[in-house]
This record gives structure tokens, C-alpha cells and sequence, in this order.
DNA sequence: AATTTGCGTAAGTAAATGCTTACCCATACT
DNA sequence: AGTATGGGTAAGCATTTACTTACGCAAATT
């Protein structure tokens, strides 16, 4: 499996240091060296980090002169909000309704 | 870094196979053996899944008699689910009140 | 023109991941 | 009692991941 369709936003965020970036850049758009500060790890492992970020479609990145500004582009953040979202049900005040909808499917197979 | 303290629920879902498991038993509980004639891959590797998905609240199992049922626990994909969440308001109509907000961040450090 | 700064990329590495086969142990069935 | 079934676990393996250091290059500064 080539390792480009490999990359999704699933794996992106899988990521603790790629979270913490998300969460950096949301609130202020920033080039990545003042990213790397942030960080105790070094430039190119951030470097990395945005690529697949970018690679992903979470992170935009703006080139001005030498320095690239990241900044968050939530388009496909969103299908992993979505797919979770999908089990939302299961947390909210439905769960007893969830339940309810749970046991129906398991009367008609009579299993267990 | 033990290999404990990795595995979270970003990680957990990270896997295309488990979010696959979870798609699947959501609806209906399982037990193991079920959930592997669903997939293309041996019993051991589904168990090693679920195994994951166990230690990391997502699933919980029954075990009755020698069959292991496992449904979803959807206490901790919440957690997932509400971290994503927060960016919500950048791909909802509020980007131009997101965008203002940014602008206003920007403006207090006069970089760039 | 020379140096500094911002950043990409390559090569190397240790650890983690996802799978396999092989084996084992209970529970259920005959 | 003997066999079949459900499923855990270990060992081994190839691949991927997340870093590192080393290097190079273009834009900015002096």
C-alpha cells in the first residue's frame, strides 16, 4: 500500500504532537519555526508533522518569502467530526433509546 | 514510553480495521468470532483489535460461557468526539465570526 | 558580497504496529 | 470420555512511525 493513501485524517490526528499543533494554530495562524518553540522536539520532526498535516487537508499553508505560515483548514477535520458524530446517540440522553432500538435487533436473531 | 500509556482513543480509531469493528458491532453486539467473518483477516488479529478497543473503553465485553460478546462503550469515544468538536465552528457558518476572531488574536501581536 | 535565517529533504535508527502461524485452554456437544 | 468450538496469547516478521543529525537552498539582513 503505498504510503500516501495510508494518510488520513484518522492517523493525523492519531498523533499527540499533531493535536497540540492543531490546537496551537487554531486560535492564531503561525509560520513553523514559532511552532518548533512550542515543542521540545526538533524543526524537521515539525516539518514532518505539517506535511502530513498538510498532506491531509487539515492545515493550509501560505508561503510569504522564506517563511510558510500554517493556519487550520477544517474542511476534512470534519469527516472524522462526522464519523464520530454518527455514534453520538450512543452518549447522549438516547442511550435509552439506543438500548431500546439494541434489544429489537436482537429479538428478531434469537441469539445468545 | 510504555506501551499502555500509548494507546488512547485517537489512536484506537487511528486503524481502519477497528473503526470497521466498531461501524459493525455498533448496531448489534457480537462476539469474536462474528465480528472475524466480517473481515479478511485471522481470529488473532481481530482479538488483538478488540483487545485495544477493550483497554481503551471503547468496547466493553460479556462473556458467556466461552463466547465473549462485545459491544460499544461510548463513554471514551466521546472524548474523541468532543475534541474534534471544538473546531466545529470553523467549518460551520460561524467561519466569519471565526475569522474576526482571529484577526482580533492578530492584531495584539503585531507580527507579520 | 557575505552571512544569517527559515525551512525542506535525505539517511539512519529505535520502537511501535498489524499481521501471521502455532499452541493452549475452557466450554459445549455427542 | 472424546471431540468440536470459541477465543486468548506468544513468537516472529515486515512495515510504518517518529524522531534524529547532516546537508542544502533560497530569502532576508548586514
Amino acid at each position: 500500500m503505498p504510503i500516501e493513501s495510508r494518510r488520513d485524517v484518522f492517523q493525523a490526528i492519531a498523533d499527540p504532537t499533531r493535536r497540540q499543533i492543531i490546537e496551537l494554530i487554531a486560535g492564531k495562524e503561525m509560520n513553523l519555526n514559532t511552532i518548533t518553540e512550542n515543542f521540545n522536539i526538533s524543526r524537521p520532526a515539525i516539518s514532518q508533522h505539517i506535511k502530513i498535516l498538510n498532506e491531509c487537508g487539515i492545515i493550509e499553508i501560505e508561503q510569504i518569502g522564506r517563511e510558510r505560515y500554517c493556519k487550520i483548514q477544517p474542511k476534512n477535520l470534519k469527516i472524522a467530526a462526522d464519523w464520530i458524530q454518527q455514534y453520538s446517540v450512543l452518549w447522549e440522553q438516547k442511550i435509552d433509546s439506543f438500548e431500546k432500538y439494541l434489544n429489537k435487533l436482537q429479538t428478531k436473531n434469537k441469539k445468545r
